[in-house]
DNA sequence: TCAGAATTGAGGTACGTGCCTCATGACTTT
DNA sequence: AAAGTCATGAGGCACGTACCTCAATTCTGA
């Protein structure tokens, strides 16, 4: 009574004998080398999926002779988090070369779409197998995805996605739901109404406009009481940021709450601290980084939601891997979770 | 000029060459086959180091006839936490079995060291390459791991760590860290001050303990306007829960919170609907599922803190591949992070 | 009908490791 | 010194796929 007779998975030469063709146009097929006529290729397919087969991503990366090259293009200067993402690819390199990929990174100006667009088509097929990018919707970089996608390199959108384009997946968290959230903790934080003013970092971000949509709906839906001032634009920078929140808290002694939806949370964190305690408003940032973490030990800012790069990052390369080995099919990931942390659950 | 000389990763075959011993010893010494000399094994292990080799576990894998077989050992009946462990293995194995990886679950009654010691030592090292389980702290149960290391089965703990055993790893929250947490949020909740219950599972449960002290550390540091009611203890189970919290309600009418850092959410959630809206104190539980979902949607529960059944599965998983193929040196994990969830960011 | 092109088959080597056998040499015991 | 034990080397096969070559077959068009 042998139950543990889990059969074999099937292999190449599963499908070979199935589809009653040869190993060489199996490998034909499977690779998408020319020569085989469509109605062989059809017995192929037809083979694959009867069997269940899937190609063995470990032997096929150990037969061939390089390794798995993953592009990530992430945006230079405008705020930390994209820095936060870099340091996660950094981390991940040397344990992903053991699974055989070659993760590198290159830095772009931020929302210059022309330098993203050239970045992507000078890569070269043979230089990358995939590319991972963190974009801004723009026509000029939709045709550039689907020109890398045509040229053979799976293009995966990190953060904010490009729908309408050739990109074979996107990481990210739900902006709205995260809007959504800090609209939420701020009216519980808040039973008593007031004034919550929300900044952003440019009204023509999408993540930001998602952000925002949420906060909004959810003030209008649950919290009648609590009355919205703005949304300003700080424009990711943190000189800018710093003086439109001073301005903020002169015009508006009596402020009750701070939604910062986009970056420039050094600059926010300094306008708290310069007038100390003497008001003190609930305040909700984004992303863990140096100056919110500080926010947060010094009670400046009371809580942060984090889109968790490390785990983005993680996905990402799992996806790549995928992707690029895959028949190209549908890949599935674990979602990005928004992490919520105060001082007291952070990581 | 060609700048991409990344030089190969060293292979068995490096080692033995540097180590001017045949192919066969370095195997021996990899695999710790005995028949080699203690002064030729160090030989091969100081190569080992001076390249910086590294085992392919891929390529090792792949030339093992038999799959990885790792045996999650997870208590039945108890909590809804649980199962989602469980559910968690099972959407993992059709993926992990592409990895070479065979899952399987086992549920042992909860609570019950007897049992999963017994089953511990009923572990062949043909039928199981890594066990993870989920446990008090027994002393039968130290040894019940320690023997099965010793056998060669490597064992890790999940969700609850076994300090002073032979476990190789350990995946799981910071649970004092997830007390100071919850005792944070009410605090933030409930400006006015106020009395706040809080119930747990059995005072006997590592975890919930560490999760009371950190509740406590905050409210005493930072809330001193909120007065601790109990610890009272609901067992774990839904009709005790909701009995306690329906007697809690009466003889509080004035109750501002509730912190239920164990499990019984359902009946936690029926007593707070029982009352409607006459009573509504801030509510914050522990791990997401159907209970506290519905108890989310519905506004009963304010907060459910979660320790993201799948991340640490997906971790353990990783964990186990490490840990049975490589040499049993340290194994680094992302960590798991508390999620914090309102009914907007439910996943 | 026959040249030329397109398609398919057969079989090899390689990737890095595990695991096996057999032979050789060195060292120990009686 | 003979017999035995232990340590090591040499080499091969296997895992599942990629990629290559060369021949054999089928198809196409004039």
């Amino acid at each position: 009574m042998n139950e543990e007779a889990t059969r074999r998975r099937a292999t190449v030469h599963d499908v070979a004998k199935a589809a009653g063709v040869s190993l060489a146009t199996v490998d034909r097929v499977l690779n998408g080398r020319s020569g085989v006529r469509a109605a062989t290729a059809e017995k192929v397919e037809e083979a694959i999926v009867r069997l269940g087969f899937s190609r063995d991503l470990n032997a096929s990366l150990m037969a061939r002779a390089r390794d798995l090259k993953v592009v990530f293009f992430i945006p230079d200067g405008s705020n930390e988090f994209m820095d936060s993402l870099a340091e996660a690819v950094a981390r991940r390199s040397m344990p992903a070369l053991s699974d055989r990929m070659h993760l590198s990174t290159r830095r772009i100006r931020a929302l210059d779409a022309g330098s993203l667009a050239a970045g992507l088509d000078a890569l070269d097929p043979r230089d990358c197998d995939c590319a991972v990018i963190v974009t801004s919707e723009e026509p000029e970089i939709l045709a550039a995805v689907d020109s890398a996608t045509r040229r053979g390199i799976a293009v995966m959108t990190l953060v904010s996605d490009l729908p309408g384009s050739a990109r074979k997946h996107f990481i990210g968290v739900d902006n709205v739901a995260a809007g959504r959230t800090a609209a939420s903790l701020l009216g519980r934080f808040l039973p008593q109404g007031g004034k919550v003013a929300v900044i952003a970092g440019s009204l023509h971000l999408r993540d930001h406009l998602d952000r925002l949509d949420g906060f909004r709906e959810v003030l209008a839906r649950d919290f009648p009481a609590l009355h919205l001032v703005g949304p300003l634009e700080g424009h990711d920078e943190r000189v800018e940021t710093q003086a439109l929140v001073a301005k903020l808290l002169s015009d508006y002694p009596d402020l009750s709450g701070i939604y910062n939806l986009g970056a420039g949370n050094m600059g926010l964190v300094a306008a708290l601290e310069a007038v100390g305690n003497k008001i003190s408003p609930r305040v909700i940032a984004h992303e863990l980084s140096a100056p919110t973490r500080a926010g947060l030990m010094s009670g400046a800012i009371d809580v942060v939601l984090d889109q968790n790069p490390d785990g983005e990052i993680r996905e990402a390369i799992t996806a790549a891997r995928a992707l690029a080995l895959g028949a190209g099919r549908h890949i599935a990931t674990d979602p990005i979770e928004i992490g919520i942390f105060l001082r007291d659950n952070l990581r």
